[in-house]
DNA sequence: TACGGTAGTCAACGTGGTTGTCGAAACCGT
DNA sequence: ACGGTTTCGACAACCACGTTGACTACCGTA
């Protein structure tokens, strides 16, 4: 997919979607680190926003995730050891223990929120909000509802 | 991520997009597995894409592919391994190795060409073609050219 | 010819994923 | 009340993909 030959279409597509993603990642993330979270990477905000204002476990978290909960189990360590995640225990039941999100995670998450708004506005003077409000819908009308709690093996390693 | 919260708008536009990249890249790769090629994977494609047809150096794929050449050289393993690439010693500088693509590289790149431009069918019978092509057009507008030149490190992993 | 730059490789490591195994705790039917 | 089954968290081994740093072999040139 290195290329946009015009003589081959169906190749533009997925590298121009993939395109939009990461502009706008990127952007985020540069801004975050800019904002005091240099650590954060794309894959914590996915875990971030699936841990949820109750916190969970990280069984469920896999689940939520589409990956193992081992894999959710080690990512959650990570985001632990940086400070945007605490384990604590579930007095109800000796064997689970509750994942939530610190102050620090609540503040990456609100700060995400914000700069997402404040991109999504970028585009929206570039392209106009009716242009960006109609590429939502088509991109809706095409993608499977929940798309990432779909289990695909081997996305991204594995 | 794990929402599309209507009071948080800006959390839904990467999430759509990664949704539709993910939508056909998955359709892409579920139907090579079926036609012989199960061990490709969406990595996989832009390597051989930035391959060419006239075969390229490590060294040089690291650069296009935005890489380290030692993580372009492991990959390049991995895909001489799968064969669908082969290196061959160049004639005029004994240091170079050429990376070149096989006959079964060029056949996934083949079908994979056919399979997108099918794909790109089936969301223009949904949406209309001039809704597609104008997704395409506003993404252009909105990304940088040659985005995944770029290296913008700890994408995944790193 | 001696030297600086380049290509490829090896080693060590980090991150994110997998499967398999295991003990402790909870749940449930008898 | 007890014994079997399920569930949770943890550990180990492994794989894919990326990083730096160091090293050898080779090329081009002063």
């Amino acid at each position: 997919m290195a290329t946009t030959d015009p003589a081959r279409p169906g190749f533009a597509l997925p590298l121009l979607l993939l395109a939009g993603f990461r502009a706008l990642v990127d952007d985020l993330h540069a801004e975050l680190a800019r904002q005091g979270h240099p650590d954060l990477r794309p894959v914590h905000g996915f875990v971030l926003q699936a841990v949820g204002p109750d916190g969970t476990t990280a069984s469920e978290l896999g689940q939520r995730l589409g990956v193992s909960k081992q894999a959710a189990g080690k990512t959650v360590d990570r985001l632990v050891a940086l400070g945007y995640l605490e384990r604590v225990d579930d007095p109800t039941d000796a064997r689970r223990k509750l994942v939530r999100t610190t102050e620090k995670g609540v503040d990456g998450l609100r700060r995400s929120a914000v700069l997402l708004d404040a991109l999504r506005q970028r585009w929206a003077a570039t392209l106009g909000e009716e242009r960006v409000a109609a590429m939502e819908d088509d991109l809706r009308a095409v993608t499977p509802p929940n798309f990432f709690r779909l289990d695909v093996p081997g996305w991204f390693g594995g």
